[in-house]
RNA sequence: CGGGGUGUAGCGUAGCCCGGUAUCGCGUCUGCUUUGGGAGCAGAAGGUCGUCAGUUCGAAUCUGGCCACCCCGACCA
């Protein structure tokens, strides 16, 4: 086995597959397309998570949690949803299996336990949670509705990927409900702007903020707003959505209220959701060829110390030393590992942690003891310095802030050096294959957004939430168009 | 669902063309020496060669079916 991981440069498929299974983050399972997620890589999520809650409960959200099973009747009745989802959906059609006759040992489903109404497992909640919401609302004084529910959905695609795309993954999905239009709309702004938050303050990941095309909206939405950022590769990843649903869904499940002057009316709702390809995002913005690269917020470990010694008496002596100066990381939130592991050596242990992403390493031995010194390693821009063991602590906590900014001025300087205003076709076509956000002209229609893709695999990412207004002529077509959309090969 | 590939110890592999019960590395275990960038030496354990059938005195190797996984398409909020 290989010590190294692959190059990024070389490969970057395998490069990504090998730091995920290698930074104990996750492996596929038995199940096809499924995956597991392991410790490591789930405490990574779980800090995620609860970012992400809290802020949902800043905006005045709670949590609740709906069935796993649709019934088919419920799930077929907002129809462009339905239809959208349609060829994706595992269905549960029995309820029993039974020993086989004809093979000792092995059981087969019971053709008597046909379900009279097949289940779907559920690929979005929309459908099971409007038709609850219908209960629950009469009147004007039931609104807003605001609520958010953490669940694993499923959804049977061709291809899976580690994070970015697996049979069953794990999300959060928020459905609203209002009185009005523009309080619908404005929550759809909202969660798009806390997601947007979240990616750049937690992950230090920068995103574009933007409307989806018709073609790329969601299925039921009248409008979805989306989050969009740059991977190493130059293509881009969808990193959360957040869809204002007009009257769609109450007209399909008939919610009504009534409202302070008496009339009767369907509410407005609105959906939204980020997974744990927020996972897959974090890994392919920041980690290099020797392994994953975590921004401190989001590390299970900020800090580990490596002592460097020969024997009980010099582990005692460095003890003795780093004890205080943990205590006082502790005391600044920050989660410190003193690895003494006999087992493995300070070479490996270094090799170790670097796959992992921890942010800062301390190695620690007979030499700095003599000096009062100790060597700190930074793992985003790997350099290591020496620093005086007097106020050390408090210089690893402004050290963490620092990398946080560090990773994210990374990445932003990244996506601002590949992203390029193009305004002719053979411009597009040559720029396309390099990778990169290309900022175009496009007439706004479906056609030429779709011949563009059939040529160039190329989609419209997002139309920008700032983006100017400029008169120019479609980058395909040729036609008038007044601003500059986002093309860009995507995950 | 199309096109290609792979299946041999926990992981990665050689052997297959040309049939004779399996190679090497990593990891694991034991012991000693080591410890400032993935330690060294010595010894040990670990295998229904994906599966089912066929050919053969004899199959990891040849033939056929099946299964699983990977890659490229199609698909994908």
């Amino acid at each position: 086995m290989s010590k190294g991981l692959p190059k990024r440069s070389e490969n970057y498929s395998e490069w990504y597959n090998e730091l995920v299974k290698r930074a104990d983050l996750a492996e596929n399972s038995a199940v096809r397309g499924c995956m597991v997620i392991k410790p490591y890589g789930y405490s990574i999520w779980e800090k995620m998570q609860r970012a992400l809650d809290d802020m949902f409960k800043e905006t005045g959200h709670t949590n609740a949690y709906f069935p796993l099973f649709v019934p088919k009747s419920l799930f077929e009745a907002e129809e462009k949803n339905a239809e959208g989802f349609a060829k994706e959906c595992a269905v549960v059609t029995h309820y029993r299996l039974k020993a086989d006759p004809n093979n000792k040992g092995k059981l087969i489903v019971d053709p008597e336990a046909k379900l009279e109404e097949e289940l779907v497992v559920r690929p979005t909640s929309e459908a099971i949670i409007w038709s609850t919401y219908k209960n629950w609302i009469q009147s004007y004084r039931d609104l807003p509705i605001l609520i958010n529910q953490w669940a694993n959905v499923v959804r049977w695609e061709m291809r899976t990927r580690m994070f970015l795309r697996t049979t069953e993954f794990l999300w959060q999905e928020g459905h609203t409900a209002h009185s009005t239009e523009q309080e619908a709309l404005a929550e759809t702004k909202q969660m798009l702007e806390v997601y947007a938050k979240f990616a750049e303050e937690w992950m230090s990941v920068p995103v574009l903020k933007g409307f989806k095309t018709a073609n790329e909206r969601f299925a039921g939405a009248e409008e979805t707003l989306c989050i969009e950022a740059m991977m190493q590769d130059g293509k881009a990843l969808q990193a959360g959505t957040s869809h204002f649903l007009g009257q769609n869904f109450a007209k399909a499940f008939d919610v009504k209220f009534q409202s302070k002057e008496g009339k009767l009316d369907h509410v407005w709702g609105t959906s939204w959701g980020a997974s744990t390809r927020l996972m897959g995002a974090l890994i392919m913005a920041h980690s290099d060829d020797l392994g994953l690269v975590l921004p401190p917020k989001l590390a299970p470990i900020h800090v580990v110390i490596v002592p460097i010694y020969k024997g009980d008496e010099e582990l005692e002596a460095i003890k003795a030393v780093i004890l205080p100066i943990m205590q006082e990381l502790k005391s600044y939130g920050i989660v410190v590992k003193f690895d003494d592991n006999d087992a493995f050596r300070p070479g490996y242990k270094f090799a170790e942690y670097e796959l992992k992403g921890v942010p800062i390493r301390m190695a620690i031995g007979m030499r700095d003891l003599a000096s009062g010194q100790i060597e700190v390693a930074r793992r985003d821009n790997l350099t290591k310095e020496t620093r005086p063991m007097e106020g050390v602590a408090v210089y690893i906590k402004d050290l963490l802030n620092e990398i946080q900014e560090a990773i994210y001025t990374k990445a932003l300087n990244f996506r601002e050096e590949n992203t390029f205003k193009i305004d002719t076709w053979d411009e597009f076509k040559e720029q396309i294959e390099k990778g990169g956000f290309l900022l175009c002209h496009w007439d706004g229609s479906s056609e030429t957004e779709e011949k563009i893709k059939e040529l160039t695999k190329a989609t419209i990412r997002c139309i920008p939430l700032d983006a100017a207004d400029e008169a120019g002529t479609c980058v395909y077509s040729g036609n008038p168009s007044t601003k500059r959309v986002v093309f860009a090969r995507a995950y």
